[in-house]
Order: C-alpha cells, then sequence, then structure tokens
DNA sequence: CGGTATCCCTGCTGATACTG
DNA sequence: CAGTATCAGCAGGGATACCG
C-alpha cells in the first residue's frame, strides 16, 4: 500500500492498487488458469506463504478485481476466480507482455553500467 | 526488487523494473516535464527523501531507463531525462491512464466489503 | 482444506549531519 | 547543488506451528 504518493503522478494510485506486491501472480494465475482453490493458487504460485496469500487475496477481493466462493463442507472448499473489473485488466496487462522483450536491452544496460562503475566511470 | 517472483507469471520481471517503489513517479516526472536537474525532482515529487530519490534514480539509470548528465561546474549541476528505451513505456502508461476511471469502482468495492464485513458477512 | 497466530528479521524509511 | 554517511524505527514478509 502507498507504493508510490499520488500527489506525484496521477497513474499512482492504479500502480498502488494492481502492482502491489504479490498482486501479479495472483492475478494472473487467476486469469490465465480460471477460477481455482487455495491451494491450487498457493502451488501454483509456489514462494508465497499462506499467510501473505490470504492477506494479498482478501485485499483483491476487497478492490473488486477477485471473487470469492465458499462452500461450507467438509472438507470446507473455497474457490477464487477473477471479477469482470479484474478481467478489464487485460489490455494492461497486454502492454505489460508487448514490453517484455525489452528486457533483454535492461539486461545489456546493466551490464554495460556495471562494467563502467566497475572501472570508475561516474566522474561525481 | 524482487516484488514479484517470475516463476509465477512471465510479465512480473517487467513489473519489478517498472514498478518498483517509486519509479513511477520519478519516471512520470521526467516523461512529463522533460529534462531536470536533481533538486526539481524532489520537490516536485515532494515527500521522497534525497536519498532514496538518489538509490531510485541510480537504478532507473543503471536499467538505462533514464539518462544522468554531469556538468562539472561550480555549483555542480546534473540533469535527469527518460531515455529512449524509457520512453517506449509510454503505451503502457497511457494504459494506466486508461484504466484509471474504474478507481472509483475500485472505492465503491471497498465500501461495500467494509460494510459486509462489519456486519460479519463473511462466513468462514 | 483453508486458513490464523506467533515470532523473527530484513529492508525500507526518516532524520540528521556532512562534503566536493 | 547534488549528493553521501550514519543511525534509529517500524511495517511487512517469511518461517513455523496450530485450528475449525
Amino acid at each position: 500500500m502507498d507504493i508510490s504518493p499520488s500527489n506525484a503522478c496521477p497513474i499512482a494510485p492504479v500502480v498502488d492498487i494492481v502492482f502491489s506486491r504479490w498482486t501479479t501472480p495472483i492475478l494472473w494465475a487467476l486469469n490465465q488458469y480460471g477460477r481455482q482453490r487455495f491451494v491450487e493458487l498457493e502451488r501454483r504460485i509456489a514462494t508465497i506463504t499462506p499467510k501473505v496469500l490470504t492477506q494479498r487475496l482478501r485485499q483483491l477481493e476487497r478492490d473488486g478485481l477477485v471473487l470469492r466462493t465458499y462452500y461450507p463442507e467438509v472438507p470446507p472448499r473455497v474457490e477464487y476466480e477473477i471479477s469482470e473489473l479484474g478481467r478489464s485488466l487485460g489490455p494492461l496487462f497486454a502492454a505489460l507482455a508487448e514490453w517484455s522483450p525489452n528486457l533483454d536491452t535492461v539486461e545489456q544496460a546493466r551490464r554495460s553500467y556495471d562494467v563502467r562503475e566497475r572501472s570508475g566511470g561516474r566522474s561525481t
């Protein structure tokens, strides 16, 4: 939360909601593989802990991006799915994916920066 | 860094680079108001401290998203500007901006969630 | 299964002071 | 001006254990 102060730029609030920690893989998994249970998400994301997964799912549910359905069976069952509002993020995610080829450029920039810095390239 | 593990979804690395803390307002300011000095950025973002601003600018410079120019004058002058790679984020930022009307829906979702929770709506 | 509760610990942040 | 250095404080995340 409050990842980037809104006074600085108008898109900061959107970033706070959509790109706060763990939300991207969660929304992606729900969008990609559809409605699924808690454990499925847990296994798919792998490095997330149940506590944090719960926190993030609650947050996403509160923001209306994710729908939670509870089945009072034994053993209990809960299913999560992306909401319509969540699906409206599609174009945004597509824009992300379209930019990803530039990751190579970033990698290259990092390497040459590191070389420059190692040899004391900075003037100040 | 490592805001969202890449094993979970392919767009996570992009998010790590572009939407890590403070990078959005910085890139936005540089993109919106053009080439400017350290203090200008500092004043524009207001709540950022010089230490953190320096950190983030270095990171963005290393990633090739921002260009730094040092003028060895007295007093010294440094100017920052967005790189071509940084400008290539334009469509992404536009997609963000296009989604921002949905913030109202999020706000509404939060309110009704909070009402539901206050009255003990959750079954589990 | 689908979570909570607990503790710990890292990393970000803020404040302050100092320098070329 | 444009930083760097240092220290303290704290929220959030990870690991582990437990519960309906």
